[in-house]
DNA sequence: GTCTATACGTGGATAGAC
DNA sequence: GTCTATCCACGTATAGAC
């Protein structure tokens, strides 16, 4: 009992630094965020970072982690998949896309979540060529993505995200779709 | 005359660097490779690849920029590209690509090629929805790009070049293409 | 117990020795 | 023309301050 608000404390430092890590290495990769910037950003020390996370990969593999990925990519439906990568990207999310090309932890963790949507999907599909399909689905979103929250093409200016979602299903979701 | 075969020397310790940078950088990252080690491998001292090429980031630029941009990309039909990115990417493409999301010169040198992309293939399409159209294909090969190469998604080991590049223009390239 | 100061090794970068 | 000496910032482990 009396111990309870000192490890309260010490349990809000840790949040405050991993959502220092998230909005650092969601802007600069994992190589590009330095852990003396997340400090700074959560107001500590920097010697902290480490007694609280222990390295800084284990802190961005804690960052980027992507949220509960079992039930939801199970649950997810092709509709879904499209509308969400169209938004906003959580800071999770964008930590981990960024670091995908020169973090091998991050490209790892990346390898296996598109798999298991090109495995999820193509189950969802009909047809000789569904697990074809389905690879190019995946990969079209990926790439849409890329391009829209990362390198930000001018062509995104001009094209109303309605137009884009519906090009993008009918090109991607012939025949059978997920909803 | 006399000072030919030094300036050559010269030269030729310069394109060795150079090249040992293309490898590095194509596998590292513009972050995760070393002066140092480009240096070693080009077996010269550190200090000399910065008298030769000024700053790491001058010798990424010089070391991944992309074949003559303005004419080839012109030129180039839809089916040319397609096939491109499907065949073994050359070291400067790779070096780019993998640094893309994680150093801001190789963003900017990455939108830049692909907004004319968009631009060259949307004047070569028909129709109210060409900008989209363009915008979803350049955006695919983007994506079917970063998970064969980089992530190396295993659905890509179950499914053939002839399949993939067939559904890839079934899918991308609506009644007309570009050849 | 929670946090800070300090020190070591390795990066990129510059100036000057050979 | 090539390499050495030096500087500052980084990640990280340690010891010490409150």
């Amino acid at each position: 009992m009396a111990g309870t608000s000192r490890d309260a404390a010490r349990a809000r430092t840790a949040q405050r630094i991993l959502d220092a890590a998230r909005e650092e290495f969601a802007a600069h990769g994992y190589k590009g965020a330095t852990v003396r910037a997340i400090a700074e950003k959560a107001g500590v020390h920097p010697s902290l970072v480490m007694q609280h996370h222990g390295t800084k990969e284990r802190l961005f593999a804690s960052a980027a982690r992507l949220p509960a990925d079992d039930e939801q990519a199970a649950a997810e439906h092709v509709s879904d998949v499209l509308g969400a990568r169209l938004d906003d990207l959580p800071p999770q999310t964008r930590a981990l896309m960024r670091s995908m090309l020169t973090s091998p932890e991050a490209e790892r963790a990346m390898r296996d979540h598109l798999d298991r949507r090109v495995l999820n999907l193509s189950a969802s599909l009909e047809g000789d060529d569904a697990e074809t399909r389905a690879l190019l689905a995946v990969c079209g979103i990926l790439g849409l993505t890329v391009a829209r929250h990362f390198l930000k093409l001018e062509a995104f200016e001009r094209i109303s995200d309605d137009d884009l979602a519906a090009a993008a299903s009918a090109r991607f979701l012939t025949g059978k779709a997920g909803d």
